[in-house]
DNA sequence: TTGAAAGCGCTAACAG
DNA sequence: CTGTTAGCGCTTTCAA
């Protein structure tokens, strides 16, 4: 199995004694609008098919100027996620001349610079990246050049000291899904709603924890903020949720009869947890997600959450890479993406 | 926010008075080596990061006649199945010199030809792929070529009529995990054990159940062809399981004590199902699927399984594209990893 | 209707 | 110690 050196236009050519303009010009097919005879057509087409001709991207993206493709900096594959968000993108990308180059970051900053950095150097004509916080120095750097960069599912925050980041955004409105789930408790009876989430200096993360309190305020129900756990993400989250859990959970103490939990990842990983405790769900506290995980459904799990428009979020950030892309003076396009189907299962079955 | 043509080696080596040669070298760190001199490094250096010079792959990879890329062509990205496997790829590819670039075929014939053409005109220098049925002529296109192939989980069968394909492949030794996941069904006391599967004509999938028998043919006990299904997959798969499991626990006939499942997607399916017809796990039905999904060890699922080895997978996978980029001379490098990590979980308590 | 030639950005061999 | 030069495979004028 010796590595044959791929045929190239100019052998094709050669063989064929025609000029290797003929053969380019034939094979994009421009052959009849530049009146190459049909005999000269047929012969380089089938000499191209008989010998496996492959054209060299690289050459023709160098030649071009153009590499025809959109760098997707996804988080992970965890999940699901990825694949409902992609399934969208794929949609838009597809029957379209780019093709998305996926790749991880996996939380890491280093990961997630040297993927930007990839990306970059492969002149990626767009990018859609799911944020780190505090990677703004490498998000200016898009900006200076003019890549177009799209966030996706969250976007750094803004705050009075950063110049405000002018990328464009494509995520969930989750603030009004927020309002949505916690409602839903309140309709449901509860009263003593808590919130577990994360410590994640990101917009739409800070802005689900800000929902919940307002819908708290409007409804007249205390906020306590015993009941409130924003631990930081990474390290031994499952052990961090189980001590905030103990604290919330203490005997002697008022605990709350439901949990606004910020995703449903982390709303799956305390069920496990309130199980281990002999909590029961709902008696003793009830739980809504976020996000409508595949297996939330699950009959063993029932978890009750609000849908994410993941499909439509991948949709609207493949959108918004391309106009960027085609017209580049273009204003940042911000899609907040309305997503407020209400998934009521058993987790929140009334008191 | 115009593009700004970005900055060439050319641009920075005029700017300094110096030829396009020195910056390349100095930019490859090649400097010390070649002797420029140390001044002239620093300024080349300075330059270059101060107007945010982003070498061109696309030039680079064109001039060295190499991508540095290797294409990895998934099914899709669910149940963290991507996830776990691209882990372990991770780990060879990161510290190395190639880039792992990754796509799906989502199932689909046309996507999966697409992407592997698309890998052949970037001039990937190896591909890993989860093969799909019926798509040999385009892998023996690989095989012509000389780019070395990886299957990665599944091969496709080996038939007598068909040429056999001579690429390298990294997959779970699921034979034996099968034994492991029946003999704990006859060791928990469970007698009739029936099958449930999919038709899928690739080689280890085809094992699970060969091996399902032979641990029943010797243990001595009965392989009852209706506790066997093996419905085509794609399509309405939820409802086609829904008819077969109506057709195995029609009342009046005897049904099967246990299951053993394929793997753990449609185990979780099947107990949704099973749930839905209050047939009861493990009382009516033991379940026991493959895989070791993350969820399946939630506290309201717990479904017994045998862990599949996905990080040592993607870890195989890689290693075998390295070396046979680097000795494309080599025989296919086959690597069947054991897996035999029993998961005793709620589903298979004994009778 | 086809061919000749230039050039995309980069690297490496060779010359000085 | 640094510069000159050729060329990777392709597309696109421009000329014939």
């Amino acid at each position: 199995m010796t590595i044959r050196p791929p045929v190239t236009s100019a052998m094709l050519a050669n063989q064929l004694g025609v000029s290797r303009a003929t053969v380019s010009i034939v094979l994009n097919g421009h052959g009849p609008k530049r009146k190459i005879s049909p005999t000269t057509i047929q012969r380089v087409l089938d000499a191209a098919r008989d010998q496996g001709y492959a054209p060299n991207r690289t050459a023709r993206n160098l030649r071009l100027q153009r590499s025809g493709v959109i760098g997707v900096v996804l988080a992970d594959f965890r999940m699901d996620w990825a694949e409902r968000v992609m399934r969208g993108m794929g949609e838009v990308f597809d029957p379209g001349e780019y093709t998305p180059l996926v790749a991880t970051h996996r939380w890491d900053a280093v990961r997630h610079r040297k993927e930007l950095m990839a990306a970059l150097q492969r002149r990626d004509e767009a990018v859609i990246v799911q944020p780190l916080p505090g990677q703004e120095a490498v998000y200016q750097q898009f900006m200076a050049v003019g890549i177009p960069l799209v966030f996706l599912g969250d976007r750094p925050p803004i705050t009075p000291t950063s110049t405000p980041l002018a990328a464009s955004f494509a995520g969930w409105d989750s603030a009004a899904a927020t309002r949505t789930a916690v409602r839903h408790l309140i309709d449901r009876g509860y009263r003593r709603i808590g919130h577990l989430g994360f410590h994640h200096p990101m917009h739409m993360t800070q802005e689900r924890t800000a929902a919940y309190r307002r819908v708290l305020a409007e409804a007249n129900l205390p906020v306590n903020e015993a009941w409130i756990s924003l631990p930081h993400a990474g390290g031994a989250v499952e052990g961090t949720i189980a001590t905030e859990i103990a604290r919330m959970f203490a005997p002697g103490i008022e605990h709350p009869d439901a949990l606004f939990v910020l995703n449903d990842g982390l709303a799956l990983q305390l069920l496990d947890i309130l199980d281990q405790r002999d909590i029961r769900v709902p008696q003793d506290v009830a739980i809504i997600g976020m996000g409508d995980l595949p297996l939330t459904g699950h009959s063993g799990i029932s978890l009750s959450t609000v849908r994410e428009p993941c499909e439509e979020m991948g949709r609207a950030a493949a959108h918004a890479a391309l106009s960027l892309i085609a017209e580049p003076e273009r204003a940042p396009i911000v899609s907040l993406i309305p997503g407020n189907e209400l998934r009521a299962r058993r987790t929140t079955a009334p008191v």
